[in-house]
DNA sequence: AATGAATGAGCGTTCATTCAT
DNA sequence: TATGAATGAACGCTCATTCAT
């Protein structure tokens, strides 16, 4: 995140997420993040109306625009494997790129994760789907998708957790096939 | 639970863990809690020194209890498949036995996970434990155990946080042989 | 008001009251009650929800009952002379005991007038149908009783209110008989 | 007022003074004057050098004008009565043409009346005058001309504060005889 | 042990004012 | 002269904690 370029929303968004995530919303104070950012208390609030605004606005923009890169991501392939492959790659790459966003939207526990509506384009969603499809289709052994993909999406993203509190040292793109691998395992039962 | 039989400092206990499952142990306010457990406000100061002491304990007590559980459980067995094969079971059978409680323990994002010293015994050793003695063993191929642990725990804590948010609706212990199952194929990479 | 019998409701509610007369409700803080009254800044919040809710509820208690006493006084009489006697001696009577609530129910501009509602008992209604009666009964020349009644009213409280800010000297109780006469003059237009 | 011939200044106190009359000084933002005026927020600083400033001067300005008008009014006139009917008049007249302004001088409570010095022309200084002159000449019986002056005072301008309100339906100016002749028998007593 | 009124530091937010453009 | 983003002191209010009963 290049800091120079920002103007001050970007600035306060920034800043924030990395609080938001560092220490949860809620024991973030305004106060933190104006400090962290070099701004005033007020000017928060030229931007956001309030600090629940900000935190669900950083929440919904970045879901809706990860999940619609996910269908990209998906899209892009043709078969069940390939569509998983793909969007395992995509995950691990949006960690390794900023972290703190990946955290953020599919790691952290704030509340917000219950107001997404299903109209709104949603990574889970669209694993699912592919999870759904192959069932479908024969490519995958029939079963209970939401489990399938419950425990798909918990293998990957409780990994993405480890790696980012240290427990593991590795870049996720370089376990990526790893990952890989073991979802599709899981998902050959 | 049996709210009859508990003494004040139980009810207080279970009350607050409900609670603090429920909306966060920072959004729980003391009132909550004794006007949920019908006791006045101050009385929670005569069994725990503060909030946070309350929230630590719960957590730390149980979460060792938890872990010497599923120690014993994983010590009934000789092999790594039996051992583990029980270890999941054990977590599905105290998932629907009190899914607070586990909630508390291996699902919720209060700080305190941050705050177990190694010396305390702690479920993820005991399963990664487990799990490295198999690479050693032969019985599981070699690996990063950090990883496999990472993987095959996010693979069922997952199902359990869908379970509890509704997601799923199968009781973990019908799950258990698939959740095994699963375990068992993303180890065998 | 003897403040060492007061509870601390009713501390809170007389300083509030000298205050909003003083200052005005908005440029009233409640660091200001707090300090005044010589309590904490919280310990308000646990007898009224908000600095709105004792403004408001400061002024319609006591208006709905500085009411119910005029209404009781005017109906100790028999003529509309005798009746708007009595009740401008009230006026006068109750300004010269109790100055500050005086001036809080009828000479402030807090805008919690406009949120008496008509089912409310109210002195500007109570001392309007004295003087609509007087002229429907043929004892006030017929006019227009709001012009009549707002014209009688003004006398009153303007007076009352030079009093309240030094221009007059005298107390109201001692003018009683001057407003009586005046305000007859007036209706008898 | 014709908005369109308005200069900034002109139009910042325009409808500054709106606002105060409709709000209160206090309540009124500079933001609100600012949007309702059309104008930048920190254009009012070029013209005000704060928002009180601007409050008084709105004030000082117009009472001295105001009070020079009754003076001149009073002036055409030989006989207290005389004097006062055209004050009366005046009184309605100057409330028909401009109820905001109006209000703003003499029904408003905002702090600024306590303010004015007494080498300033004063609405109320020139109607007491011409009472005590009336007194003194033996065409009004002699009384506390204070008292006399608040009595009169109180009785007009709460006519005007119920029209301003909506209390009362008629135009000022078609009470004016109304008023003038209850005012004088105030002063017959 | 239990109570609940009282405390006061600290929170999210507002808004008069400044100043670079 | 006009702009409007930025400022930060000060506000109303919350809530963990204390303590006299």
């Amino acid at each position: 995140m290049n800091r120079q370029k920002m103007n001050t929303k970007e600035l306060i968004a920034r800043t924030a997420m990395e609080l938001f995530v560092e220490k949860g919303v809620t024991e973030t104070r305004i106060r933190d993040i104006a400090s962290a950012a070099g701004i005033a208390e007020g000017t928060m609030y030229r931007h956001y109306a309030s600090k629940d605004e900000l935190a669900w606005e950083l929440f919904s923009t970045n879901l809706e625009a990860f999940g619609l890169e996910l269908d990209r991501v998906q899209k892009e392939h043709s078969t069940p494997r390939a569509k998983l492959d793909a969007m395992i790659h995509h995950f691990c790459r949006a960690f390794d790129e900023d972290w703190v966003l990946f955290s953020y939207l599919l790691l952290s526990r704030h509340g917000h994760s219950k107001k997404v509506t299903p109209d709104m384009v949603n990574p889970v969603d669209v694993l699912r789907r592919t999870i759904a499809d192959g069932m479908e289709g024969g490519d995958i052994p029939k079963g209970d998708p939401d489990v399938a993909t419950s425990m798909v999406l918990g293998l990957i993203l409780h990994v993405a957790d480890s790696r980012a509190d240290g427990g593991i040292e590795q870049s996720l793109l370089s376990l990526s096939e790893t990952l890989s691998a073991a979802s599709w395992r899981v998902l050959s039962g």
